[in-house]
DNA sequence: TTTATTTCGTTATTCATTATAACCATTTCC
DNA sequence: GGAAATGGTTATAATGAATAACGAAATAAA
């Protein structure tokens, strides 16, 4: 009987799964929409703050400033975000939602956050609320748990 | 003051983010052994359940069997696993490990739990396993949640 | 016993995501 | 005033994952 016993003593591994598992339900929904995942995450946080600039999209939504360019391409394309050059500085641009972007991610976003129920709807509101702050924690660890590594890396190769 | 506060609400965002964070660490610690994360997962389930089949690794791992053979290929380049023709079953392989590889496997995984518990550090042994249930109970629902928004598919078509 | 279907592993290919280097225009710092 | 940093972009590469199709072998059905 083959298992992967070990591996589930892991947090690493539980986390690769769940989100495998996770991310072809979250495309599915969102692609009616036009949507993926990284579109639908910079039209939240540009309807939730009209005026961002990609510098700002790219920090909170830990993006590098490269991957952004497409996406907000399509969005723009799409009608939902339009950009504006900065006052007082012409090397950017503000980010805001049009309204038809305003209406889209409303629909979009009830249907992703259905989709986010039905996930979490064998577990409690205490068990949910448990997961959110593990994993919070668990992101907000990960450089700081690679910091310890690059030393154990040395001791590593020399012995 | 831009924010992904929206997002924040779903579950499936914050194993997103954490999952980013956790992966530049897994490969970061794995990378002295010449591993990465599916060379790991491979060689430690092979580890676990000698004999067993590249049918059995895709299940188990839910990795499909084309992307498979690459990562066999490399493990039994660097002597940690052998292929052997199951007996009975001239179709199939039998993938063992070597001497070489269980000793191999042992350094690794000493590693990559050492890093795994600076990753959870900030989090006492209930919230540990509150996670660990949380991201099994979300992976097991991921499916069947798709499931029922595929048929919302056609309710949003039709709207 | 023969034929059809399924299985196991593979090759080929495509797509999405992510990272990095380098560049230009502009702003900020010294 | 010159140097350094910033904001956005283009180009490129690497990785992970999915799918189609194939051949050999096993299993199922007639």
């Amino acid at each position: 009987m083959s298992t992967d016993r070990d591996l589930r003593t892991l947090v690493g591994y539980n986390l690769q799964r769940a989100q495998t598992a996770v991310m072809t339900g979250v495309n599915k929904t969102l692609k009616p929409f036009g949507l993926r995942r990284a579109t639908y995450s910079v039209l939240s946080v540009v309807v939730e703050t009209p005026g961002l600039r990609q510098v700002d999209v790219s920090e909170v939504l830990a993006i590098e400033r490269p991957n952004l360019v497409q996406t907000i391409d399509s969005l723009e394309k799409a009608g939902w975000i339009t950009r504006s050059r900065a006052e007082g500085d012409r090397r950017a641009y503000e980010l805001y939602p049009t309204e038809a972007g305003r209406t889209h991610y409303a629909k979009a976003h009830a249907a992703l956050s259905a989709f986010d129920k039905r996930l979490t709807a064998a577990l409690d509101q205490a068990a949910v609320w448990a997961l959110i702050d593990g994993l919070n924690a668990v992101e907000a660890a990960g450089p700081s748990a690679e910091l310890a590594e690059d030393r154990r890396d040395d001791v590593v190769q020399t012995t």
